[in-house]
DNA sequence: CAGGATCCCCTGCGATACTG
DNA sequence: CAGTATCGCAGGGGATCCTG
């Protein structure tokens, strides 16, 4: 969230517009890359998006995450509202993560990052 | 491309099946990142893609940007295919940058996040 | 159980030079 | 012009331990 000074001049005539242009797609596609970017963002979306509810149960289904990586990604998504956290009142406290409705939205990008995936690495690698 | 230990156990039951899927959309994900994200991929794509061919120019272009990353920027973008180098037997030398065709089948991804980024960001700050 | 505190390392990136 | 070399820092993330 400090895309700010990205002052980018991509215009062939530098021209007002041009330049406009250019922040107005690097801006938002920072935006987005932020929010998903990372090493254990996808994996813990689609941790909890399987199901996986409680903070251990959580941990424990992604290989080589640390409880404190966790927490402070489960923050991060949880200020992007994609993950909303429950504690529940018992002894011990009890607190559960599960996705938004507005977590969906993120599918449509996934899915083409996906799909370019796939076929980039086989552009890639194999021939 | 160093995506390879990642072995990630998404499934409810711990299934088979529930962790190849798990990879399956994470692996390509992140293939995809490793592509696009980054301060400068981006910048530098669409400063290529308006017509900035020279070292100097592409550098000029992009605010704040030093030769050494857009040296290595660009030879990432050439590794994956996205970036054509061409150099021409002049005195001084000159090196011309340009994206290559498949560097088109990028637009569906940037144009997702970028749709997403939009509505993103009017979702966390404006209201 | 759900996390925080500490320490430490490594890489991405910046600044400033310098070559063929 | 088209880069490379060197230095250096800051921050993301690991390892380990600790608390309410």
């Amino acid at each position: 969230m400090k895309t700010e000074e990205l002052t980018v001049d991509c215009g062939k005539e530098v021209t007002e517009n041009s330049h406009t242009d250019c922040h107005k797609v690097i801006m938002p596609v920072r935006d987005a890359l932020d929010v998903i970017s990372g090493k254990w963002k996808l994996p813990i979306i689609i941790a909890v998006s399987r199901g996986h509810k409680r903070f251990r149960d959580i941990e424990r289904s992604i290989p080589k995450i640390t409880s404190k990586v966790l927490s402070k990604e489960l923050k991060d998504l949880e200020t992007h509202k994609l993950v909303k956290r429950t504690v529940y009142d018992t002894q011990p406290v009890t607190v559960e993560y599960t996705l938004t409705p507005y977590a969906a939205t993120l599918d449509s990008v996934i899915l083409a990052l996906q799909k370019w995936g796939i076929q980039h690495r086989k552009k890639i690698l194999g021939k």
